[in-house]
DNA sequence: CGATTCTGTCAACATGACGTCGATGACGCT
DNA sequence: AGCGTCATCGACGTCATGTTGACAGAATCG
């Protein structure tokens, strides 16, 4: 009757976020069935929402009952949150990758590629992630999270070619960034469920990199240091 | 058991959307039932999600029992799909309307306008219309005709803008229409829902005309004719 | 090695939302 | 007075969710 999204979060969170997380070893058994749940989902998840698939679904994908579900997860909730988190993990990886890169249009272009990549391969997860968002407090927290963390990239970045005189003086940095993020979310998010008017699969990426950059610049070409 | 979707669409848009519908004249208190079901519906919507209100709750509110309020929707779904109709019609008008400015700019500008006040007065239903796209595929279909639209008419002043030399030539322009809309939609999603990270309200337009006139021109002041 | 704790399991239950059926007034019309 | 349509609701069947309580085997400890 208690078990809020805060709690599931953070436990569900914990042991799939942290290598080292503090759980006594399981009788082998255990972690296969975890694994089998978070399988199940994800697999069941390529052909019906999260919302159509019942915790029955799960179980037995899983080779359990019901009731023995909620041993390893409080809700088919905290499965995705935990198939989420992996998700994002890998994301961020990728861009960290990307932001190596020095010329600032070589960043821009990895960086979406990065992106692109993770949420195509997982696009099962990512399109029940943004359902979900609405109905689940944890989810969209751990999202805001995620899209907080590109903003605030993305931002500085561009107060620094602002204040080397590469980029176009204009509106608040902060306030391009989100535009540009958000801009981002939404047309992948269109394409991968296909849900029309999206832009084809193999233009993307030179669509959103065109807007970023002449957004930005003024030009595909920027003036490079 | 047999009322699908596409049944539940068609009769209660033509209800709502087309003034000249045949339905029957009702005692009076038919219309107004079905009126105070709506009301009711967009009421509590601005607290809550659809999915937290049961068919229930909007039958109290409108002060009939939950058997009856099947007598005028199939579901509550079907509740939204009438609100979001009204809202999408109100929505096309403006834009519309901001389609007879001549200065390129000034469309831009008046259509984003026309669509952030539109959706700002409504913004609960424009919410839970968000969230119930990924369950509902009449919801999803109607979201769908009026992005295309928008997204037609965005493609043919980028095609135009090109021809006469004033816009930049780049990417397909339906694949930049796409774009900028997509990018438009999740923006003001996201300010509406105070869904963090999002732009200020006082702070969207100005942003979001930025990037449509520099993705398309270059720079924020294209020449004119 | 026996007692005890922990891990994993499930049958059965309680709850709550949904959609349907059938019966029943209340009009308006003939 | 009689008939049909409008509007209404009580009661039902179904389905998914989450909880309880009891049970078996493995691990641990004295």
């Amino acid at each position: 009757m208690l078990y809020g999204w805060a709690v599931v979060a953070t436990e569900s969170r914990s042991s799939t976020a942290s290598p080292s997380r503090g759980r006594r070893v399981r009788k082998v058994n255990g972690d296969d069935r975890e694994r089998a749940i978070l399988e199940t989902a994800e697999r069941l998840l390529q052909a019906r929402s999260l919302h159509e698939i019942s915790v029955d679904d799960l179980a037995r994908g899983a080779g359990i009952s019901r009731p023995t579900f909620y041993f390893y997860f409080a809700s088919k909730e905290a499965v995705l949150l935990t198939l989420l988190d992996r998700l994002v993990e890998e994301a961020r990886r990728g861009v960290a990758l990307a932001l190596l890169a020095h010329d600032p249009p070589g960043v821009v272009r990895q960086g979406l590629e990065a992106i692109h990549e993770t949420f195509r391969e997982h696009r099962a997860v990512a399109s029940a992630a943004a359902s979900a968002r609405a109905s689940s407090p944890a989810v969209r927290e751990l999202w805001a999270r995620v899209m907080e963390s590109f903003v605030a990239e993305t931002t500085a970045a561009i107060e620094a070619e602002r204040a080397r005189g590469a980029a176009l003086p204009g509106v608040p940095p902060r306030a391009l960034a989100i535009a540009l993020n958000r801009m981002n979310e939404r047309v992948l998010q269109a394409t991968f469920e296909d849900d029309a008017p999206a832009i084809a699969e193999d233009g993307i990426l030179d669509t959103l990199v065109e807007v970023w950059l002449r957004a930005i610049y003024g030009t595909t070409t920027p003036p490079h240091d």
